[in-house]
DNA sequence: AAGCTATTAGGACAATCATCCTAATAGACG
DNA sequence: CGTCTATTAGGATGATTGTCCTAATAGCTT
C-alpha cells in the first residue's frame, strides 16, 4: 500500500480515538489495531506519540479551514455564516452528547497534561474565534466584534459540555433558538445605526 | 497520626491533583508524594484508585452543598443567589484559566474514559442544575425554570472552557456582565406578569 | 528477471503503573 | 510495663506503556 494512504489511515483513526477516548487514554496499540497494522509499521510513519498528535491537530485544523471556506462561499450574509457555526451543535448533536466538543475537550486535556502541543491545539480555537470576529465585523459590530465572537464560541463550548454531561435532547435545540434570537438582535442593532 | 487525618490529607491532595492534572494522569505515587506518605500506607486507606475518585467526588459534592447552603442563608432573593453562582467564575478566575471548571472537566474526562463513576461525578453537575432550577422557580419562572437553570449552567461551562483556552482577562468580566443583564431581564419579566 | 528502496511485521527494551503483600512501628488499654 | 491493634513503610509483581531495533516483504526501475 502507498505510504501516504497508510499514514492517512493512521491519522484518521487517531483523530477518532483521540476524540472519543482522549489523547492520553489512547495507546499506540489502540491506533494500530484500529488500522490493522503492526506497531512496527506504525513506528515507520510516526516516531513518537506527539508526532501523531501534531498530525491530528493539523488535520483537524485543515478540516475546519475547509468548513469555514465552504461557509464563506455558500452564505453571503455574515449573520448566515455565524448561523452555520451555531447549527453545527445540532448537526453533530449525537457525537457531542457522547464525547463533547472535539476542539474544547482536546485543549482542556492537553492543558492539564502540560503538553507541549497545547498552543498548537489552541490554533483551532483561535481559528474559529478569528473567523467569527471577522463575521461580526462584516456585520458592522465594530469594536464589539471580538467580544461577540468570544460570546458565540463560549456559548458553543458551554452547550457541548452540558449536553455531554446531562444529555438533554431539547436543551440543545432551545439553546440554539436562544442564541439565534440574540444574533438577530445583534444584527439589527449593528446595521441600523450606521 | 489519626487515620481520619491521613485519609483527609489524601483526599485533599487527590482533589487538587485530579483538578490540576486530571484523574488519569495522576498516579498513586503522585498523591502519596504530595502527602509525604508511603504507597503502602496509601493502600491501607484506599484499596483502589477508583475508591479515591469516589471519595474525591463525595468531598466535592459536600463542599458544593455547603456552598449552596451558605448562599441560601446569606442571600434571601433568588436572583441574588443566582448571582452568587455566576460570580464564582470571577472569584476562581485564576484557577479556572489554568485548569478549567473542576466539575465540567472531571465529567468530561470520566465520560471519555468510560469510567464507572461518571454518573457519580455528574451528581455535582445536577446538584447545581437542581439548585438553580429551584432559584428560578422562586423567581417565578414557572416551567421555564429548568430551561433557565441549564442556560446559566451552560454559560458557566462555556466561560470556563474559553477562559482556559484563550485566557482573556476581560472576557470573563464581560461575560459576567452580560449574563447578569440577562438575569435582571428574566427577573423583571418573571415577577411582573404574576 | 534482478536489484534496490519503500514499506511492513513482530519482538525487545526500560519505565511506569495499579495493586498486593509482609514486616515494622506507634498508640491505646489492660 | 506489656500486649494488642491500628497505622505506616517499603518492596514485589504482573500488566501496560512508548520507544526502538532488526528482519522480512512488496513494488518499482532497469
Amino acid at each position: 500500500m502507498a505510504a501516504r494512504a497508510t499514514r492517512q489511515q493512521i491519522v484518521d483513526a487517531a483523530d477518532d480515538l483521540f476524540y472519543t477516548r482522549g489523547f492520553a487514554a489512547t495507546s499506540f496499540a489502540d491506533i494500530a489495531a484500529a488500522v490493522s497494522i503492526s506497531r512496527g509499521n506504525f513506528y515507520y510513519h510516526f516516531k513518537t506519540k506527539d508526532e501523531i498528535l501534531d498530525a491530528v491537530i493539523e488535520k483537524r485544523l485543515a478540516d475546519r479551514e475547509r468548513l469555514l471556506a465552504r461557509w464563506n462561499e455558500t452564505a453571503t450574509d455574515p449573520a448566515r455564516r455565524i448561523e452555520c457555526f451555531i447549527r453545527i451543535v445540532i448537526a453533530n448533536q449525537t457525537k457531542i452528547m457522547a464525547h463533547g466538543c472535539p476542539v474544547g475537550t482536546l485543549v482542556t486535556e492537553l492543558t492539564k497534561l502540560g503538553h507541549a502541543s497545547t498552543d498548537n491545539a489552541n490554533r483551532i480555537m483561535t481559528l474559529f474565534r478569528d473567523w467569527l470576529t471577522r463575521q461580526f465585523e462584516d456585520l458592522g459590530c465594530g469594536t464589539a466584534a471580538l467580544e461577540n465572537a468570544l460570546h458565540v464560541l463560549s456559548w458553543s463550548q458551554g452547550v457541548a459540555t452540558v449536553a455531554q454531561a446531562i444529555g438533554d435532547d431539547a436543551f440543545v435545540r432551545r439553546e440554539v433558538d436562544r442564541i439565534l434570537q440574540w444574533l438577530e438582535a445583534v444584527r439589527q442593532n449593528a446595521t441600523r445605526p450606521h
